[in-house]
DNA sequence: TTAATGATGCCAAAACCTGGCACCATTAAG
DNA sequence: CTTAATGGTGCCAGGTTTTGGCATCATTAA
């Protein structure tokens, strides 16, 4: 995790919780509390004021007041998109949630402090249940920018992709598939692609892909994939 | 001096000067024509339009449209941010996708027209399963308007909401209850309020809420809402 | 043709970040 | 008073990232 990112996910996690602890903040973003402090120091020089008391029964808090910028979005919309975001990753931890929260970062801070702050109060009155059963993701959260990286090119000038491949039973093979679709069947993403030795479809689960490369040189037409009924494009309608 | 402070020292002389070169540039911000380099290719990542000639005569120059874009989104944000909107959308259409549909497309406009082009490309390859039985819930997307319109100021204000309620057997009663929580099972989104009429918890289903209305001048205290174990504040826990 | 310029890959050195440790000051609880 | 929890600082070894130099190529105007 970067520097920068983990200091957003402090201000989020103080803005949340309203108040907590050193400790605490290091168990949360998986840093050791020595970091944890030097990066309230940081943002302590980037504006952000923080309250600190040492002591039993001290702690942290952040004063809501010390966000500032320009806006351009409407207090809604923002919320709409809090909404999205926060659902999704509540969904089971999907690929690109850390970009999304990242990005949604940005766009708040350009909200007017107290609308902000309004806002912030009513999210923290949202609860959700859980989406789907529960499966284990993490080393997903490491791989989103080397997957995106690679399936980008492949899918937009239709290369040829390569990789290794660690299927169910734990045995790795070597693969060089025509890329088709993504298939998100929560949280786990699958690679559906043409496996031209196999001269068949073959999907992959995204977590066991390891080492993308695009094939550079190649191209291969577009097939239609043979989904079942309750598969639909993801592409919203309107926008 | 920090990569983020040199990259805006970056965008602020190109703005001033209009045009320059990258020699100039190094001098300027006291770093070496590869360090540049890679700044600007970093910048063009998050969204800014540097046009840039090689050649005798050639030169640098910062596109003033892109220097509007005041909230510094990199492409694989808004990507992110996209794919969970679509996400949201495709899943069951929850409640505010519309409106966040309409903040994203304002987000997208801040993009350089040839990226936002590959993005949509690369969304054409996106499929998404079903995350959930499908529930009748067309008449909820009529009702966001209203519903957030009264529920904001009850949950920011505490106060008291009344609203009539159609339970699952067709009855139809009048509440008056303090709202405590928002529910998302999805794709269905509950109130979770105290009641004090019979001093017990009560959630409701919103799309069985109607005449949703905010009672001036109540006022009462939070409660601890008694959630089973699978249920998870939406807040995003820290990336 | 030539010199200026943008652009990219590679690599070793420099800079920076991290986590652990010792240690201190303050505070509330017992 | 003693104790445990807490915020805060300095230091250092190890690891990661950034940087600058270099070679090289493509493009353009003089």
């Amino acid at each position: 995790m970067n520097t920068r990112l983990r200091q957003d996910a402090i201000v989020r996690y103080l803005r949340r919780t309203g108040a907590t602890t050193v400790a605490d903040l290091a168990q949360e973003v998986g840093a050791s509390r020595r970091t944890i402090l030097r990066d309230l120091n940081s943002l302590r020089d980037e504006g952000f004021v923080i309250h600190s008391e040492p002591g039993r029964g001290g702690g942290l808090q952040l004063d809501p007041q010390s966000v500032q910028t320009t806006t351009r979005l409407s207090v809604a919309e923002v919320f709409a998109l809090l909404i999205s975001v926060a659902s999704m990753r509540a969904a089971g931890g999907l690929p690109f949630s850390d970009l999304a929260d990242q990005g949604l970062a940005k766009i708040e801070k350009a909200l007017p402090p107290e609308k902000l702050r309004d806002l912030r109060r009513f999210l923290d009155c949202l609860y959700v249940g859980q989406l789907a059963p529960q499966v284990d993701i993490s080393d997903l959260g490491e791989m989103d920018a080397d997957l995106l990286a690679a399936f980008e090119p492949a899918f937009l000038k239709q290369l040829r992709l390569q990789f290794s491949y660690c299927d169910a039973k734990g045995v790795v093979t070597q693969r060089d598939v025509e890329p088709q679709a993504m298939l998100i069947l929560p949280p786990v993403w699958y690679l559906v692609a043409w496996d031209p030795a196999r001269q068949d479809f073959r999907h992959f689960r995204m977590d066991r892909i390891s080492a993308p490369e695009c094939v550079e040189g190649t191209s291969f037409r577009r097939r239609h994939v043979p989904f079942k009924s309750d598969v639909r494009p993801l592409q919203p309608a309107s926008a």
